[in-house]
DNA sequence: TCTAAACCTTACACCAAGGATAAAGTCAAC
DNA sequence: GTTGACTTTATCCTTGGTGTAAGGTTTAGA
């Protein structure tokens, strides 16, 4: 059996030549024999063996640090337990894309509803299922100073979001909470911001749950126009007498990239729960 | 409200100083002003807005060049274009991580069982449930020409797997197969090998199932073994006058890393399903 | 007023796991 | 002997930053 030169044993194990030179570099596999002449590499076919652990390894999620101490030391344990910790890892990384995945799908969502929201501040009825939030007070009214101040209110939300190991993928789907007590007095009073978390987290002080059921909503295009649309909602509610239930939501459905001006660009869902 | 320096930005953000150098480098997001003397950068709050979507659209899997080309485009076609691109980005990835997983659980089961197995090459009876393998049929006898050759027919084997999009990470649980008809004559004869295949891959050709039932099982260790098993395995089936179905499979249990000599250090399952 | 801490700047090297390319040397077949 | 396929080393590039060095500026406290 004639020996293989580095371009037969990259075809054969379907990997290119220089991977395998790499390899050899950083001591993960090397040639059998180098001409010391012209420094071409041959390699045994037997050592086919040594590739196919390489990429089994490397399919596991190992780098190839951690592949090359697993073949110096030769130890099973240590395989044994990289195999354990490479199950641990693969789990967490599971989660995060799904929480990816969940992300993705509710911004794809987002845009749908924002496609067909009707545009003209006119309240619709809605029936909603139960959420979940994450909720921070800030002490600082969002609606009396401005966006500079609202952008302070997000960054304390953010800190203490990421506080409690919430993932990133989730920080686009805030909103804000005008409590009963005010929506009745017609008082746009705001001081809690909040984000739409997953229902697998418990409830605990920070997270709370916004219920099931009738809502009337009101959607509206920029900030500039949310509290005209939270007044004409409002309006809506106490000239048909409605009874509200609960507090009212202010949730920013899709936020586009923008980069002219600094300022978002956010459309809004208002929405506030009714009993008929 | 007076700009931010770079750190209080950061720090606000929860990135670090050279993050926002990065980004500002490769115009990701640039201060909305710059002292020409002393080079400072200075951000104002609301460019928050931008550093949120950034961060949001890093956690969709978006990578920076991406982020940009949206932010330049203002398209909010592409940047759904982009959300159903990583979807199925995501959906894949996930299924790799499934097979990592599965992999992995094969490979500590695999250890757990090379553990407990019998070191005396008797046979023992196991109930097996129904497996997946891809086949491979090499025309070379691989119990006739010494390692050097079954090399080559993995190769073989390899190849063809791969050209099917099977994931690498399944290529340590391989085997071969000794057909009923060469089993009853005692003949060591194997042309076929195979990888173990996960159940959601259907029936074809190459693919085909070993099925549920009571088998005869000998565990040997390494390959200078394997004959010498197989040869007991047929002795102890003959002698005993078991009615042999199907054909006799001899599985790599687990593959331990070897660097030191080339030769693979495999421990092996013999199997023949028997009927009563 | 002195000093130290806390900022800030640019510039460079480094990570993992190769990919891409160039310039030059080698091998084997015809 | 020539050609074409193959091989060598060497260098730079990728992604998304992290870390360090060497130096400049501002601020607070004693």
């Amino acid at each position: 059996m004639e020996k293989l030169t580095i371009g037969k044993m990259a075809r054969i194990n379907g990997i290119t030549e220089q991977t395998l030179r790499l390899y050899d570099k950083i001591n993960l596999i090397q040639p059998c024999e180098v001409n010391p002449d012209t420094g071409y590499r041959y390699y045994h076919i037997k050592q086919c063996a040594q590739l196919d652990m390489i990429q089994y390894m490397k399919a596991l999620g190992m780098n190839l640090t951690q592949i090359r101490e697993c073949f110096e030391n030769q130890n099973i344990e240590q395989f044994k337990e990289v195999l354990h910790m490479q199950k641990h890892n693969i789990d967490q990384q599971m989660e995060d894309l799904k929480h990816a995945a969940k992300t993705i799908d509710r911004a794809i969502e987002g845009y749908k509803r924002y496609e067909v929201a009707p545009r003209e501040e006119t309240p619709v009825f809605e029936y909603q299922k139960a959420r979940r939030i994450f909720c921070y007070d800030t002490k600082i009214n969002a609606y009396s100073y401005g966006m500079e101040y609202y952008e302070q209110v997000l960054r304390a939300l953010k800190k203490n979001y990421v506080l409690h190991h919430f993932p990133m993928s989730y920080f686009c789907n805030v909103g804000s909470i005008i409590r009963h007590d005010y929506f009745m007095r017609r008082d746009l009073m705001a001081t809690e911001v909040f984000v739409f978390i997953d229902d697998e987290f418990k409830t605990s002080d920070s997270v709370e749950i916004i219920p099931e059921g009738m809502y009337v909503c009101l959607y509206c295009d920029g900030f500039n126009r949310e509290e005209e649309g939270l007044k004409k909602l409002m309006d809506y509610i106490f000239t048909h007498k409605y009874k509200v239930v609960g507090d009212c939501i202010s949730e920013i459905l899709v936020e586009l990239p923008t980069s002219s001006n600094y300022d978002r660009k956010a459309f809004f869902k208002l929405q506030v729960m009714i009993k008929r």
